[in-house]
DNA sequence: GTAAAGTCTGGACCTAGGTCCAGAGTAAAG
DNA sequence: CTTTACTCTGGACCTAGGTCCAGACTTTAC
């Protein structure tokens, strides 16, 4: 007999921190595949489940958009695709976050640069002081 | 006389890489000061209104909200404040970026495992696999 | 001086990502 | 069993961040 944790609907959103509605916008939109049901109709739900949620979340709060979500993930699902055919969306993911790590890095080094001249007590205000960034 | 490059707000959408729609939409928000006009109504910007809105734009895709961006730069605007009690908001945007770092290198280095698993050959395929994101 | 291109205001409309019912059935606790 | 807590479906509604007119005026180019 397998672990067989399985939840309901709300278990699930308090474990994942969203919504019970949340969860069933993001099966309407494909992100979470459509769940098990029990006869009356309830749907059931695994651990997994609330990983898959906690990633979704992590790449949207970095400024991934669902679909974009929803097509990064996509290797990740249905077993009819192969590693292979499917790498290139990860590969993907990835390079684009090195590239917002690489744009993080400039803005907060430009940032920085602003805290500095403001603690050296050279106040940059007025509408022109923002030249720099 | 001074360098006098001012432009309109055709010229600005184009240097700043936005629509003239979103720099008006910009200006009732309050991300953008009330600019000049000419007598006829005409509004004219500076070099310096597309430094502002390309680093609107920078901090936006980064994940801030306008509603952020405008508390953020607070600090560069109107010459009433000090810098000693403006200070705190751009401190709050360094900590938030920081922040943002260190996830970013999270869930790029969870990424990283996966493509890993899937070049090793073992394709973490089946609704499970994600156990490790 | 006239035509074409640009700008003005104001309001309607749009997409993304959710939230919030209502009305009805299901599950768990006492 | 009854009460209270959940969950169901479907659709209306919400905020953020813009876009897209229409009708009238301004500027630029020829």
């Amino acid at each position: 007999m397998g672990a067989m944790t399985s939840m309901t609907i709300g278990t699930l959103a308090d474990q994942a921190g969203v919504s019970i509605d949340a969860i069933r916008f993001y099966e309407r939109r494909g992100i979470l595949a459509e769940p098990q049901r029990r006869p009356s109709g309830y749907r059931t739900y695994t651990p997994d489940d609330v990983d898959r949620i906690r990633l979704v979340k992590r790449l949207q709060a970095l400024g991934f958009t669902l679909a974009e979500v929803t097509d990064a993930l996509r290797p990740l699902d249905a077993g009819t695709a192969t590693c292979d055919s499917e790498r290139w969306r990860v590969e993907a993911v990835m390079a684009r976050l090195d590239a917002q790590l690489a744009e993080l890095r400039k803005v907060r080094r430009d940032v920085a640069q602003v805290l500095d001249v403001c603690k050296a007590g050279h106040c940059p205000h007025g509408r022109q002081r923002s030249a720099k960034l």
